[in-house]
DNA sequence: TGCAAAATAGAACGATCGTTCGATTCCTTG
DNA sequence: CAAGGAATCGAACGATCGTTCTATTTTGCA
């Protein structure tokens, strides 16, 4: 309602604007370290205002309002996570590693002490009885990422590695809980050892559902 | 500081005080549930007043401060939980029918919708970067809770129900994972059948660790 | 270099927060 | 029934919240 984003758009403007997009990454990327502290409910203006060194005003003038805020955080997020864990991970073969490195990178993302937590998972929870657009837009990310972790369960199969009739939504399911069970552990119960106790579940769930004997031949893909 | 429970202790007072206690009781009930909905943090003395048809003082002063209360809700939480979950499967026999018991109403506490969110879980979540009053009294009753599941896994193994070599540890570290990925799917993604898929994981978790051929007799308990 | 637009600052708003304090009502007990 | 402590209220406090305005500075292009 006020100035700046309300065209999201990269199309050319009549103006270029090279320093808002500076500063407006610079606000948003302390609000990314500080809302994985406070939660995404726990991000305030004024607090962003002091640790960017700016006036409230100032920064509020880069979204519309904190909702628009809580969402661009959100995407920041979802950017850096993309970057971190799923890119990197789609030069592993398909199958089993490809699964394996996708495991490997989530397990490490969520289990950095020093580092933020993971703002799908503690946004999960605040959001889940608070209908609207932040909890809309946090969900849709969440829904991609699984997406992408049930096709590449799905490749998994197709590749011979799981046995034919692995149900990816529920070894997904299985999955996912090892990795908000990590988080419970090493962050809020601050336990040693939790990393490895989650990287040997995940060898337990892989068991039930990895093929017996030789890899044969992937099907051919349709 | 101010009046009522610095003392919170039943010894006799002067002048027993019925109706405070019994306020207090409804209050709680009612920071309970509000708290279920908007998490411990979002709980406000301003909006319990106004549940309770209560001054803001008048709820104020059952309790010290703030931290009193969120404190005193989680007591409150933990005595309903062990109430409804633990001590009603202590009455099934030890091993594996007992902890089938546990986990079931475990999963049947969580996953109800229309009813509260589960404190441990966002608790766990609001206060894994702030350290306090709050966040000690959560994680000792989280500890006891994980502390008693332990035990009953323990007691399964004892009687012959799980292999002897079974890590109690990771075990539970594997059923609460499946506890929160239900909390997620159930509450923040709002998917249908979210606790069958739980059912069913338990049920693989378990096919790992229960001992093949006849139950052997149990182990005598030194 | 100058001008217009963009970016930021500053102050103020109404609302709500936790908390304090003094007065008032309620209840229990002698 | 009366006294007195317990329980509750009402008002106010300083602080912080998100947001809105109006200046002022900074920037980018002609």
């Amino acid at each position: 309602m006020t100035t700046a984003t309300d065209l999201p758009d990269r199309a050319p403007r009549r103006y270029a604007l090279q320093k808002g997009q500076q500063t407006r990454a610079t606000i948003l990327e302390a609000a990314l370290g500080l809302a994985s502290h406070v939660g995404l409910e726990g991000l305030s203006i004024g607090a962003l205002a002091e640790v960017t060194q700016m006036s409230k005003s100032g920064v509020f003038a880069h979204f519309g309002s904190r909702e628009d805020l809580q969402i661009a955080v959100i995407r920041e997020y979802h950017a850096k996570f993309e970057d971190e864990v799923f890119h990197p991970a789609l030069r592993e073969p398909r199958g089993l590693p490809r699964l394996r490195a996708l495991f490997e990178r989530w397990v490490k993302r969520v289990s950095v002490e020093l580092d933020s937590g993971c703002i799908y998972i503690s946004g999960a929870v605040e959001f889940d009885d608070r209908p609207g657009p932040v909890r809309d837009a946090l969900a849709s990310m969440v829904v991609a990422w699984h997406g992408a972790l049930e096709r590449a369960i799905g490749l998994a199969v197709q590749e011979g590695h799981l046995v034919p009739d692995t149900d990816a939504t529920q070894m997904l399911f299985e999955l996912h809980g090892l990795i908000l069970a990590l988080h419970h552990d090493a962050r809020f119960l601050r336990l040693p050892g939790a990393l490895d106790r989650a990287r040997l579940a995940f060898e337990h769930v892989l068991s039930h559902y990895v093929a017996r004997g030789p890899v044969r031949a992937p099907a051919r893909r349709r």
